[in-house]
DNA sequence: TTCGGTGCAAAAGATTTGCATATGT
DNA sequence: ACATATGCAAATCTTTTGCACCGAA
């Protein structure tokens, strides 16, 4: 079966917790590992409706936060001014092309290492961090 | 007179965009210039009103992108929901504390110049960045 | 049977917009 | 005079919450 780990794994973090396992959060959580990374809730919820009609819109946010809680999703907030969640495989940053929307990932050991030694300059302790870098990508800096 | 250069280059602006020069719109750059740095529009507005209590919040909402616009303010998002303006006198980034919600300021030439390079690898031309280091501040990571 | 979960509708918080009035040019 | 700006209230948009009902353990 698809997503079976994440399936039992969903589970063992509700069960650990004394949270019920419903319907709902197995189909949101399949939805969200099928959906593109970056998702918004709304996003989300059109897409969970496809396949099941009788999630409400409450549930999903509730169950977003709540696989944010058990590590399964990370949010994110662009300057769009909506939340997206993604599953952070591993840590990276982002490009975002103000023109068409794209989101390119990448990462940097460099920056990591810099940033995490300037923190220490300022007795700054980091528990996580965001770097963004928007302005235009390849197909859409060559204007027609 | 206290912010004469900025009023008049704010004069300038209105006048080369065929906009008109009004009370409100001095009393809220010149409240903006006396703010602290990262102003919410909500506290701008208590703010302006504390001087001309008859400046309307619509007002400052749409004043405050004007400024943006003309170059006087930049518009920036934490994760805390809401947009704060700042005027960037040199640009920086921002390290966040998460419990006392300090910020604190910071620069390096060599994360910059990283960025940089990895934008032209993805063929991507930046406009602008941001980078947030959230954590705890020395003086909230000693618990007492 | 007992709690936590769900879904609707309503609330809430931030920002925007419609519109009649006021004001700069 | 004319066009833009203002300010109120109402609308919007995203996310959260109250509450009666439902369903997993």
């Amino acid at each position: 079966m698809k997503y079976e780990t994440e399936l039992t794994a969903l589970a063992d973090y509700l069960d650990g917790m004394g949270l019920k396992h419903t319907k709902q959060r197995d189909a949101i959580l399949i939805t969200f590992l099928e959906s593109e990374e970056h998702v918004s809730a709304e996003q989300l919820y059109q897409e969970v409706r496809k396949e099941s009609p009788n999630v409400g819109y409450t549930t999903v946010y509730r169950t977003l936060k709540l696989l944010v809680d058990a590590g399964f999703a990370q949010e994110r907030r662009f300057d769009d001014g909506l939340t997206r969640y993604e599953i952070e495989h591993a840590h990276h940053d982002h490009l975002v092309c103000l023109k068409c929307g794209k989101i390119i990932e990448f990462k940097s050991e460099l920056i990591e290492d810099t940033q995490e030694k300037i923190a220490v300059e300022y007795g700054f302790k980091v528990l996580r961090h965001r770097h963004e870098l928007y302005g235009h990508c390849s197909n859409c800096d060559n204007p027609s």
